[in-house]
DNA sequence: CATGAATGAGTTTTCATTCAT
DNA sequence: AATGAATGAAAACTCATTCAT
């Protein structure tokens, strides 16, 4: 009963069950999880509604797999980001690292907001969210530790560059108010990041 | 067919309706918008299902009120922290607005987590989230500036300011993660956040 | 979530529940369990779909209460039956016993047969089936000692008398084959029971 | 557009439908006929779901193959058990019956239980069912006069034996009341079928 | 012959909203 | 104003059967 998820080997399948998680991902981040429906996901991705339950356990599983695809998205890039540095020049990685940030952000706009709200109705998307989270700290602390940085509170210190870029971009991307001159506050928040190094 | 939404007037009336929103608010908070059904709401503030749509449009508007009551919560104490003070010690300020800041959203934890998630499935939501942010934005700015700050990028620096704020006590509230001392993080952000000003 | 059954207090409530029920008997002693579908019951009842699962827990809930009305119906008769009698002239009563067990069948005919089909797909019919035949050799048995028969080995004795008389009607209700004279078979039968006690 | 059944002559195509015959009355007797699908089918006898549809017209066909064999398994033995008797003393012969029938009953339990429910929803397996009955009713009466009995009413002493042993076997491998001391009744049985003949 | 992915109609169930009382 | 029974559209999910390979 459980157990009749197929697990795609030939390419035809792979493609086929990607289209689902893409029209999902797309559909989600369009409308809304709630407010999308397994056949809107089905007919978005051509397929019948009947073999999308064949590829995922249920509506939440495509989320799921959404959600790592769009993990890989955002964090890779930043990552691969520190991979050509060979010394430490906060004064330039902060800059480069918040463009990155809100252009992740920028690029994922609509599923950011998505996921993120799913957040508070579903404890998985939480906890693959918290560990997204704990991924990046943990691979930037080591990255920065292996190029000389002092280990002594860098993990309280990268988290915090990283709920402050995140916000800044989530700020910038979505809430843009009138009032504020974003080039303004992204040199504040700069300068804020570099004062923590 | 007029609007049929009533403004109670009466005694009896005004309760009944809070009562409602607060039902509204704590189911909502408990168990996510979307996983809460109206029935259960006026099950839980003792009156019919029927009535409810005498004093609210829809399920949302409970949800709209709701959002209301907690912009109060949480603003009014911020705002009225800066009533006291004569002079600007950002030293004092800073760690007393991140302690508020952190107190308001775990009084109110289960709730910011659905409202903010509600952001992504309704543009009103968002909206009100939005006006809140300027609301605090402006009116900090203003209180600040009358007490002798200079004017120059004070929207930008209180509003990230805000969203530091709001950022670290989501993350103190909600995700700690154990790799994080969080005395320490504190310290990093209030030390972070004067450095702005 | 569990407990939205309604226990209908108000009259009108109470036919509708019941119109429930008698439709649910209807089709599937009509079309079978499985090819009856909670719409069609709906629509038979004149309600509906929804107000079903007002009433009703789920699809096997109406057949558990239209069983329990069937029980009623068979059981109530035979019991009655031995109500007038005061002494033990089985010769007479051996008849009217299987008199009425066909009767019962015949009134109940495809109710009977539906019922006793899921018997095998449904682990709680098959217990109140067992259960109705306890109760009915369990009463006769009384019955029959309150009248001065002999205690000794009774339960088996009724219970054979029982499931005898059940196969009984069920043949010549349902199977009634063409090389059998059923006069004569029930003549058989009539004789065998009285040998019995 | 002919009809695509095909009867397999090659010796592995045999085996192929009867291993199909076999798994789907193992899962038809263990979890009852609607509560089995034709993917389980196929996976548990080794092959494809698709082929499934070469060997039978539906899922239904699969079901009526199986009851001939189960007809087929109940039916022989207790036929046989007839050929080698030469007179007809009947306190041998009915307990024989009895047990033969009790032990086929408890050999074939839950399929017998599966299809005696069919019988409620699909009119063919009636018919099948029916005809067992009047093969059976017929053999034995044939071999009952050929060793000498008495041709009168003997189809309705025959079949009336027959209905009560089935409904023994029935009572004592299913319902087993705790109330009932099954030796006991046995012996009723035994006792009630000998004074027919 | 054989595969197993694909189809899509059909089923159960939920729930925001309405309405007779 | 208030009740809570009633509505019915919509959603998630299943599965017998078909079909491209």
């Amino acid at each position: 009963m459980a157990e009749t998820i197929r697990e795609p080997k030939q390419k035809r399948s792979i493609e086929k069950k990607e289209r689902i998680i893409k029209a999902g991902y797309d559909l989600f981040a369009e409308k809304g999880y709630f407010n999308t429906n397994t056949a809107e996901i089905a007919k978005a991705a051509g397929v019948s509604t009947g073999i999308v339950y064949g590829y995922f356990h249920d509506k939440r599983d495509i989320l799921v797999e959404a959600l790592d695809i769009y993990i890989r998205t955002v964090f890779t890039p930043i990552l691969s980001l520190l991979d050509g540095l060979s010394d430490l020049n906060f004064a330039t990685i902060v800059p480069m690292v918040i463009e990155r940030g809100v252009a992740a952000h920028r690029e994922n706009k609509a599923m950011h907001r998505t996921l993120h709200a799913l957040t508070a109705e579903d404890e998985l998307v939480a906890a693959r969210f918290a560990s997204l989270e704990e991924e990046m700290t943990r691979s930037l602390s080591e990255k920065l530790v292996s190029l000389g940085y002092p280990a002594e509170k860098v993990f309280e210190k990268v988290h915090t560059a990283i709920i402050v870029v995140q916000s800044f971009a989530h700020e910038e991307v979505y809430d843009h108010h009138d009032y504020i001159h974003y080039d303004e506050m992204r040199r504040i928040v700069t300068d804020m990041l570099i004062s923590i190094f």
